[in-house]
DNA sequence: TTTTTTTATTAGGACTCCCTAACTTTATTT
DNA sequence: AAATAAAGTTAGGGAGTCCTAATAAAAAAA
């Protein structure tokens, strides 16, 4: 089927939001190729491959465009990566920013039954560990109803449901500062 | 570390007992070939790699053998394709003949911390789903006290706790025949 | 609009892991 | 021991994924 190569591709084209719909629309090769951290001479042959595959549009200097049969595939590899990182959190007790790296492994292994029975053993959950939602088996991503903290207005209570960045530096930044997912929280002054 | 590929020249080897002591003794590029389903042209070019690794001993010519290390490693992927086989039949419900080929891709994932803490989420336990014991993080092997059905003597009772043919055609036939592991039984007739 | 800068592409090379075909060495028969 | 068979090796090639250096096109600035 797909590499576990080019389903970085992919999952790198959807974080950029190279959809046609729903996303900050097409990517260029310089940009995927620094989301990948890999040069754009690679990037530009891997495209072709992509390409004639039906995963993405792009013509000779032009945008980069996930087709919906990409936007699918990237979808799939970002539900499996999430369903692992639940796992990883929930059951092997994992903390909040060790389970990215063996989740990026485990994201690439191919088998639906896995996927889905893994799916069944977590409980069907919407969130990962991170805040983020997980795709369904048709990827349907459930909508976020999500403000950052510049966003909210002071004395508008909430509670705290994902993080942007997701470096293990920063989200041990946060576990030093108390501060966990699921935490309800009240704004009282912005500074 | 070592790819994929590499793990699973250790991995056959072990299999074929190329041991220094307690095994077959060494194996030949051939057997080797046949065992990975590649070819021997293949097999020898590998070889160079392994031995530059210190992970077999093999002259031009000679017989192929692990090395300790080459056995240590060997051992902790076998270590790790049981602990997922046990999971995926124990938490994930899959079948006995399932569990295989999606072991053999979860087996390469590098993480020490993911190994250890699964096998603590699984309660250490000692023989995977087809009876095979599950070597320690020391790379130990428990026993494997087992006796074929031929070798058992007629009024012999025991109990059911491995098959040597691992292959989902096999253990299919098993489960209609209604053997299963754990299964205890007493020796009436060699036919 | 011409120049400069940025972005994209091509050409050529490296490394991994696989192959086939031809050849050499070792083992087995006769 | 010579002939045959089996096992092991070398040579040369291909696909995948990456690279650097050079070039071409597009976008931005002067």
């Amino acid at each position: 089927m797909f590499t576990a190569t080019e389903e970085n591709y992919l999952k790198a084209l959807f974080r950029l939001g190279a959809l046609s719909e729903g996303g900050k629309g097409p990517a260029g090769t310089n940009e995927l190729a620094l989301e990948l951290d890999i040069r754009p001479a690679t990037v530009n042959e891997m495209l072709k491959k992509l390409r004639e595959k039906g995963l993405v549009e792009h013509r000779r200097y032009g945008k980069i465009l996930l087709t919906e049969s990409g936007r699918l595939h990237a979808v799939d590899v970002i539900r499996k990566h999430r369903l692992w990182e639940t796992f990883l959190y929930e059951k092997l007790h994992f903390s909040w920013h060790e389970v990215h790296d063996v989740a990026e492994q485990l994201e690439h292994i191919r088998s639906v039954q896995l996927t889905d029975r893994l799916e069944e053993f977590l409980g069907y959950p919407s969130v990962d560990p991170h805040g983020d939602p997980i795709p369904d088996k048709e990827g349907r991503m459930p909508p976020e109803v999500r403000r950052t903290l510049a966003e909210s207005e002071e004395g508008h209570a909430g509670r705290i449901v994902g993080v942007c960045d997701n470096s293990a530096e920063f989200l041990q930044y946060l576990d030093r500062l108390g501060l966990s997912l699921g935490l309800r929280l009240t704004i009282t002054r912005h500074i």
